[in-house]
DNA sequence: TTGAAAGCGCTAACAT
DNA sequence: ATGTTAGCGCTTTCAA
């Protein structure tokens, strides 16, 4: 069997008896080609099976149509929708993604910015706004258009397509305390390389401070997202000499890793100690008791960035961050502490 | 501020005194450049700041570097590891991934294949062997490497990374036979452009079938996969004349939305219905009773894949599929019916 | 081991 | 509305 060469805009522009330019303003702005003309090119394009050569488009128009995301990670639901909201907004514009994963590291992260942008990205989608001045300083070297997901901030140049999370923390520890709550602990992601798990520890601690002396945050555990950690850290907490009333979790992985270790040490929630978590994601109301937690507007978030993208992207400078709301959401896991029942 | 102009194969040559495609060989073999030659260019390279125009790379070579994969969604956990797992694959071998999501539809998928092809994608990765034939004409045509996954057929010319889901479904099925149950209810992903829901219920019915006259699967209620789809699907079952003593589910999000709803309505499991999931997902330990589910190789599967794309995509014709394993893993949703005990 | 030079297929500025 | 044409930056023979 001989290979068929693939056919060129050229040979398209032979059949259909115009010239190549024609051609490529047929498929790319066809409002600019008479409808006669169009209409023969179309003929002969699926005739022929012609499709572009992106190496030449790309060569040619300086733009690959690509953005770029690096998630740090895609193995738990964290991310996912998210992405698959920013990945459906760029599809309409005909723009597709390229994604890689951090693992919560920045130095890796500066690698797949490295290669994201070396695969020709025009654009990039980030989470979180921490990381080293090196990572910063190539961005802005090579002036590619990025947005900042997960996070908010009204004071930067940089473009954020996110919530605050120091405010959400804040608020639902508030949440907690008005419930009565007053010797609290937490389960937190590894602030390391990870500015949301720091600024949700942070928004504990001055909620919890600006509360006053009654109220004390008597410890922070640090643990890795994951279910088995959650639970581990549940563990350590309510075996000290001084076991809190309430666990605000960073994240519903650990927050669920909690209720279900409680439910093996036969420790009731939320008659013994009460658990929130941060997310809103699935696992939530699959334990028992569901999850009161903060819910995260992922979708909302994704398709907002890709928006911010697609317009700095295609030119715009300086497009208006934005930030959106986070939501508590009550279910069982979380009542008020049994002193007061 | 000017804009600095970015530099070219031809300015390094210039700077480093040799020709530009001394330069292009120092970059992509460097082994046939002399030492001295390589660690020049090196520093020129650097100091210039000098990275490859993609355009240019893929137009001159006709590789693009790029592969693409088209997952049915990434709003659940269920392809998240398993993508993950593809593309670290990937990325040791320099390759970057494109993703799209079909949301388990093929027309969808069909549009998205088209969009990765067009971006230069040179191989792909597709979930399912169940497509229309005008995919997989495009495809042949095209003469575009692809493997499929997360589900196996030994006498195909296609290639395969994945596992038999007549035999996975199949053999949760005998083991809860084994146990004692006799009337066996299924809830099972929607089987439109789905195979692998579909041979999951055929594996189920195939393996109640050849146990003899004395089990009967009673219903499979269809259900879209989200856990309030798999609560409703197991009231429908309940409250039926003649309810089911286990329920079989096509996936642990179903699973996991039948036993939240059986703690609601406060039917005790698996006292009085066992149920079963599939996927070993995280949702599965969540819940309570944890799931007893079929255990998928989402990793493996993933970086089977990834390996198998690669070898394709330089060149290797028709490298063997690689079938995985399933296992069962009890937990306590899946006990012997209630009259044995 | 290195260099010269011919494209790769497309877009966009300009001309008609 | 359409055509002419000059590159875009790189890889890859072929020759030295």
């Amino acid at each position: 069997m001989k290979k068929i060469e693939r056919p060129t805009l050229e040979d398209v522009a032979v059949a259909a008896k115009v010239s190549t330019a024609t051609i490529s303003r047929s498929i790319n702005e066809p409002e600019k080609v008479a409808d006669a003309t169009r209409e023969r090119i179309q003929t002969v394009i699926r005739k022929l099976g012609y499709t572009p050569n992106i190496g030449g488009r790309i060569l040619a128009s300086n733009r690959s149509n690509t953005v770029g995301a690096i998630i740090p990670t895609m193995a738990n639901a964290m991310f996912a929708s998210g992405l698959q909201a920013f990945q459906q907004e760029l599809a309409k514009a005909g723009v597709t993604l390229l994604v890689a994963s951090s693992g919560y590291n920045s130095e890796e992260e500066f690698q797949q910015i490295q290669a994201l942008m070396a695969q020709g990205a025009d654009g990039l989608l980030l989470i979180g706004d921490q990381r080293p001045q090196e990572s910063i300083d190539f961005l802005a070297m090579r002036n590619i258009p990025y947005v900042i997901s997960w996070c908010f901030k009204s004071d930067s140049d940089r473009v954020f397509a996110g919530f605050d999370n120091i405010a959400a923390a804040s608020s639902i520890t508030r949440h907690v305390l008005d419930l009565g709550h007053r010797r609290i602990a937490m389960i937190a992601g590894k602030a390391k390389d990870n500015d949301r798990a720091k600024n949700r520890i942070l928004g504990v601690k001055r909620a919890v401070k600006s509360f006053g002396k009654n109220a004390q945050l008597l410890k922070v555990v640090e643990a890795d997202y994951s279910m088995e950690n959650g639970g581990d850290a549940f563990t350590q907490l309510m075996d000290s000499t001084q076991p809190p009333t309430v666990i605000i979790c960073g994240n519903d992985v650990l927050a669920a890793g909690a209720v279900v270790r409680a439910q093996q040490r036969d420790i009731n929630i939320p008659e013994e100690v009460s658990i929130t978590g941060f997310d809103d994601i699935n696992l939530a109301t699959a334990v028992y008791p569901a999850l009161t937690t903060v819910r995260v507007p992922h979708i909302d978030m994704g398709r907002a960035a890709a928006k911010l993208l697609l317009e700095m992207v295609s030119g715009k400078r300086n497009p208006a961050s934005v930030a959106f709301d986070t939501e508590i959401i009550s279910r069982q896991s979380l009542a008020a502490p049994a002193f007061l029942l």
